[in-house]
DNA sequence: AATAAATGACCGACTGTCGGTCGGTAATAT
DNA sequence: ATATTACCGACCGACAGTCGGTCATTTATT
């Protein structure tokens, strides 16, 4: 059987197929034949579209990372929000898209952080992502700074910084999401959340509370 | 030809034949048949001594732990020392370690950085380190709280923040063994360091410049 | 002390899987 | 008619891992 299609249709075609079974699967797990058999094309086919599995991984993360930019970006210049609000947007957002994805972000981290054959794609994702965030939320913390409502020397690095703190809430939240719940668990990533908050306000130079980075009742309802 | 050995002799044999490849040429690129090659034994030799090569590596990093958890728990049961000392302690060691090193830790740090078939090696390493390190640095804060000295309400919990932070310094060091060094990135890597020590002070809750985390001319040092 | 039995260290051909290649065919555009 | 390109699938090489069996050493038995 032989179906032409347009370039680009089938260049969508196999990018969805394999996003869907990276997530089912995994990187590692998810192989060119399962992508193949599940299209039904065949294996030349693939690789007239995509030189490698490696290439493919790599455009899946960035049509990942052109939408969180664009999200970043419309927070970033939105002018009608001070700097703190504007960070407390962009934390509050992603957990509020996963309220709103729940049994799907639920599936997700079941199949991303669970087992090893992820590590290559978190990895690359994570740090896609410090490579995209730092200097657009750098723009945020250089605004505090200049009206001297944030107090800190190096705003870029500290974004490093607090995105890389950051890791320890989202590794933690999968981790919940993939273990039975206890009411110690709940407990211990409550304290986690909030540490992370702490932190983020002493980083940035600024009285405990005044920022609501994370909605405690949002993630009690993510939990349940 | 056929050689027999104790059990343990022949396995440190295999452990520490990969330990040299691995960090020659990454956990990927080092195949079991290098491994077996180096020594001069047959491949059913190697899987009689470990049932993957998986196996194989969770060792490796097992053995590399073992050793931080003894260096790290020397220092923090050492009484003489305040936990400012303390923990300058474990951040300088660490340095100091590789200044001692350098051509080594160079060596390494181009192989295990500069391309992707690391990543699952130096994630689960990091995992690791996390796992182990954090409870033993948790005890110096605890302490620092109970003498007042650090000003913090969740001692573990910070540490796993301050973890995570000090990757930014590892993997940019790295980066900077790795590639051409000019004034400009020296700089750079020197503010990333002194914005690091900031942000400790901060979590911290104690004055900064309280703590010397680490020492500017040994960095310069070892980047020449 | 001599012999038999059991253990386990060691061997290497072989298997299965997987990413990737290549020469060619059929459909579409020019 | 010709060039282009989407598509095909047999084939390849690299690699982790298996398996049936050999040989040296230790332990138990006579």
């Amino acid at each position: 059987m032989r179906t032409v299609k347009k370039h680009d249709e089938r260049r969508k075609e196999i990018l969805k197929t394999a996003e869907k079974l990276f997530s089912k699967k995994g990187f590692a797990k998810a192989t060119i034949a399962d992508i193949i058999n599940t299209i039904g094309i065949a294996k030349g086919t693939f690789y007239h579209y995509y030189k490698s599995k490696e290439e493919l991984l790599n455009e899946f993360i960035y049509i990942e990372m052109e939408k969180t930019k664009e999200r970043l970006e419309s927070i970033v210049n939105d002018n009608s929000m001070s700097p703190y609000e504007k960070l407390a947007q962009i934390f509050r957002k992603s957990m509020h898209h996963k309220t709103i994805n729940k049994s799907r972000v639920k599936m997700l981290a079941k199949a991303l952080y669970n087992n090893d054959n992820n590590i290559v794609l978190l990895h690359k994702r994570s740090q896609k992502y410090l490579e995209i965030a730092t200097p657009l939320i750098g723009q945020i913390l250089k605004e505090g700074v200049a009206s001297k409502t944030f107090k800190l020397a190096y705003p870029i690095q500290t974004v490093d910084l607090i995105l890389r703190m950051s890791h320890s809430i989202d590794e933690n939240f999968a981790k919940m999401l993939t273990q039975s719940i206890t009411e110690e668990s709940i407990s211990d990533f409550l304290k986690i959340c909030e540490n992370f908050s702490i932190a983020v306000h002493r980083l940035l130079g600024i009285k405990e509370n005044q920022i609501e980075l994370i909605y405690k009742n949002e993630v009690l309802e993510l939990l349940n």
